[in-house]
DNA sequence: TGATTTACGTAGAACGGTGCACAAACGGCG
DNA sequence: CGCCGTTTGTGCACCGTTCTACGTAAATCA
């Protein structure tokens, strides 16, 4: 049983191969795998036992020319980011049930290896697009969403004509955070945020600034209210959290955009001596698996990143099917308490 | 200017438009993408402006029905895993170089999803495949090479035909970490290992498994050496941790046959009250960032992923090249010696 | 100068599918 | 029995490239 496309000749076993072995026309082979309208069952079982029996496997390059690919591009970040896996398992769940394959570009966050990444899945003919927290603008999004239908993860672009959106209520989020603090008792609450190059309200970190002042001013606390910002993932954070900590006016707690540097800030001020949370409360931002570590024991916000990727590629398959109208969908965070942020009462 | 390669008639931008445009014949197009041979200067340069000028963009698909397609495979075991990043970049470096555009496939450590994935990427027609840390037997990878070029990382077949491997070399690393501990006065050193339904030797963890009989052996605690298999990393390891910790025979160290295990363990250990290293030393596998945090401060072995990356995808340019004979190399570990394994003189 | 080689460019048949337009077969009905 | 509408299956143009085979003009050689 040659299961592996290749004949016993050594030739490719194509459409026409199949069409012979079954004794029927090529056109009657492609409506059986597109299952298209106008085939009765005696051909169906002939063709299908034709297919089983020769191994064959349709190239998607061939297909991608004229028809549907049955593939979908997933673009993400960075393969390192914590939130991802969630997403893209959520995404999968999806896909794999209606019968279609997923292609993964990895962004590194550069938006000139974002932009290739997209247009290499253009390139390839994907049927459509899930693009998870990107750099890119909106007009540049636009401008790639009128080609290929395309759903966008983890960027708040609320107005977007041309593709959906689903977020994280990242607003809703901070606010969760700082109330919990100030629950515990906090007043002199700080906040870090990502420090972007030019300050886009699309991106998560911002969100989460206008949540964390909100909430500030909520509670009154609007004086206490400041906002570090602190350098890209990539670049040495080392002296910036040396500052914060050994600052004369440290904050009694801290809400932090992302576990990706809550982490290294908790394990440098256990360091230094300090009491987490005593001295400093923290509360992180993604619930990344290493905040839940007893040794770590991060505070975080939950995103319920798999939902995210479900719903993401449920509006990617609705917009496949024809919707024109853009759905922009936020998913409300969760608060995952631990001792970071309050020590249990033993 | 149209660079989404559709022009004001709204007709896609293919190599026909090109060729009228640069009025010269759609064969001259193509060699100058290619650049093959017998294209004077004049013509590439006449060729070109037009493409800049239509943002033509060629198709994958099209492409991938005669020719190269200039895209490689590669596969992962899943994004969490925190040896591949590294392994990625590695890769990502030589293939950028060399102007080919990667597809990534997320395995899940399923079977049946790796084979899924690597029948996806032969179908949409990749010039190459580099497999990372497959469960996938020798068999099968053998007959996927015979259609395809292909690396495989992390996976020991040092008897492969049809395609090469890039290792770290387990056995010395496990030898690195138990002299590291036999330095330090251990005698009574046990070993985690992955506990799989079938043994397989091609694994990474019976190679470190291999490695720590030897350097037992070798140092005559033959009669301490001991094997833990644990539940693969998705079943719940707690109870299988607790019974390590707890037993009247519990080793004054370990070697853990990965960081994904020995995190967990170092933990746990911790929140026993157990002194890390006092009670119990501990070395991990992967180096992976988490066990350079200083709370987990966990000493570990290090196989320079990037560099494995990099030497794999040389290997498969120089395959797809033409080379026949297999090569299969090992590359030496490193310890990084941390918290876990040593106290810091002060 | 004629013969041969070299360089450059072109025509047109692949490649492996899809999908439209149409033919054939079938059954129901007046 | 002839007419008509509905299934079911087929022939063929097409998708956007590559690549072989070949034509032509210029350059080199004897």
């Amino acid at each position: 049983m040659a299961d592996d496309g290749i004949n016993e000749d050594g030739a490719r076993v194509t459409i026409r191969t199949v069409a012979a072995d079954a004794g029927v026309s090529v056109a009657a082979v492609s409506k059986v795998l597109r299952n298209a309208y106008g085939v009765s069952e005696a051909l169906r079982t002939k063709v299908e036992t034709s297919i089983e029996r020769l191994g064959y496997r349709p190239s998607v390059a061939a297909r991608g020319m004229r028809g549907q690919t049955f593939t979908l591009g997933v673009m993400l970040v960075g393969i390192d980011n914590p939130f991802l896996p969630s997403v893209y398992r959520g995404i999968e769940s999806v896909t794999e049930k209606a019968g279609y394959k997923i292609m993964v570009g990895l962004g590194a966050a550069r938006k000139e290896t974002e932009v290739r990444l997209i247009e290499q899945m253009i390139d390839n003919r994907m049927d459509g697009i899930i693009i998870v927290a990107t750099q890119l603008g909106g007009e540049v999004l636009e401008s790639y969403a009128q080609k290929i239908p395309t759903v966008v993860i983890g960027h708040h672009e609320a107005t977007a004509q041309q593709f959906d959106t689903i977020n994280s209520d990242d607003v809703t989020g901070a606010e969760l955070a700082v109330e919990a603090l100030i629950k515990r008792g906090h007043k002199d609450i700080a906040m870090v945020a990502l420090g972007l190059r030019r300050k886009n309200m699309a991106d998560v970190s911002p969100q989460r600034e206008r949540g964390y002042q909100r909430a500030m001013q909520r509670a009154g606390l609007a004086e206490y209210a400041r906002i570090i910002q602190f350098p890209t993932a990539d670049l040495p954070r080392g002296e910036a959290i040396n500052a914060l900590l050994t600052s004369p006016q440290r904050p009694s707690a801290l809400f932090c955009w992302s576990d990706l540097d809550a982490i290294p800030i908790l394990n440098a001020a256990v360091e230094a001596g300090l009491s987490v949370p005593d001295d400093l409360a923290i509360v992180g931002y993604d619930n990344s698996p290493v905040a839940a570590l007893p040794l770590i024991s991060l505070a975080s916000i939950d995103q319920d990143g798999e939902r995210m990727g479900r719903v993401g590629a449920e509006a990617l398959f609705s917009r496949m099917a024809g919707r024109k109208v853009p759905e922009h969908i936020l998913i409300r965070p969760t608060l995952i308490p631990r001792r970071s942020l309050y020590r249990p009462t033993v």
